[in-house]
DNA sequence: TCAGTATCTAAGCGCTTGCTCACCCGACGG
DNA sequence: CCGTCGGGTGAGCAAGCGCTTAGATACTGA
């Protein structure tokens, strides 16, 4: 396969938001202990899901009483509200940037697949509340982070299309393979586990290739 | 509700399990109760999952006073553990059957992936409750399912395996590609909606073409 | 005819849930 | 030296949870 060699400068090619440092990206929540509480309930609900888990559990790994959260969160809804609309920001912002870049249709679509996977197994526990728990939102939380969804699936699908009107991709159901696309990058948070065998980047590089390999893409051209 | 119908026929390379004619597989659970049960399970469990369900929901759902529902099962979670093992077995007897046929591996891999896939969008509520909830298991059951998915990996790998030993394949990394592909597959239980575009056969065409490029093999040989 | 069995229900037990309330505490400006 | 105020607590409420129990009903074979 492509040799991962690749230095850390590897992609970046647009930085206008300035988002491509944050890692975990609740560094900006204030104050300490509602920061503290966002971090608890990822967890808690990444590892038992969101109605299994307890405001006295969430409250419990943040070092504090039950009633605490309910100071800086009018309920366990909210938390996961605040969560699911960062995480699918976030999502949004990489995909985006990537369709952005100006590169060849093959180079972008790869730059967002390896990013998006690399994101969703670096930070899979964040990765599955956002990608598997929506269903727990309000209604109307919920419609406002499939629109966001939504606009993550244009992103993709206008790299595809595009990729086709150039000649360089083969795709007979751009949709479809859109839709493929997507789901594959994201069960990567289902499945992904930091003690197997493979790094973030490695999967990031594997998904990389096999997407372009979906669209029909030319063998991967030469990285510098 | 789910017609049953699905005209069976269609393809079958091989019959020998006599596994291939059940639709949703409930029906040979007896009595009538238990069978009403494990159906208002599945729909429950894959609408609000397993914690958000309640035993007077289910219950309520198959026509019955909560505590009718202890005359069959001892728990809640002994249902989902019903539910996930007739699905995990349903699934393992699918793709064995696909790898154990006599014919090239690109037409054994593209079998497998069209009828796994048909599967989960054909029954897409159970393929929620199989796919997602495992989690929700008691430790001894959980480790059971757990056996009987590494089966279902070892399948598909094995397809590769062959295909790439017999030039068909071009395969970097088997055991990551074959991740994948299940992924993929997997994934197609949680995004497909029945009032959607796409039937489940389309689907299933689809993702087997998808497949076939993943793996590198030669444009798709025309199907009979 | 009638005990035995299988199936079901109304009522409810003990416990946990999300969330609230009355109160406490240390930092800080005047 | 004190009043205020953001951040915290212990205790607990109403509701809902999984599950049990006592008893009703219908069907069976002898």
């Amino acid at each position: 396969m492509s040799a991962q060699a690749h230095a850390s400068g590897e992609d970046s090619p647009t930085n206008g938001t300035g988002s491509a440092l944050s890692g975990e990206s609740w560094n900006d929540i204030t104050p300490d202990a509602a920061r503290r509480l966002v971090v608890a309930a990822v967890e808690a609900f990444a590892e038992r899901g969101y109605h299994a888990t307890t405001t006295r559990d969430i409250a419990g790994r943040a070092g504090m009483s039950p009633a605490a959260l309910y100071i800086h969160y009018k309920t366990k809804e909210e938390l996961l509200y605040q969560i699911s609309k960062v995480g699918h920001l976030r999502s949004l912002a990489l995909l985006s940037e990537a369709r952005d870049a100006a590169a060849p249709a093959a180079d972008r679509l790869a730059t967002a697949v390896r990013r998006f996977v690399r994101w969703h197994a670096e930070y899979h526990t964040t990765g599955r509340v956002v990608q598997y728990e929506l269903g727990a939102l309000a209604a109307d939380h919920y419609a406002e982070i499939v629109a966001l969804r939504r606009r993550s699936e244009d992103a993709i699908r206008s790299i595809i299309e595009e990729g086709v009107a150039a000649g360089d991709f083969d795709v007979p159901d751009v949709s479809g393979t859109t839709l493929a696309v997507l789901s594959l990058c994201i069960d990567v948070a289902r499945w992904f586990n930091p003690r197997g065998r493979r790094t973030p980047d490695e999967v990031g590089e594997l998904y990389a290739d096999l997407v372009l390999r979906m669209v029909g893409a030319p063998r991967q051209p030469a990285r510098p």
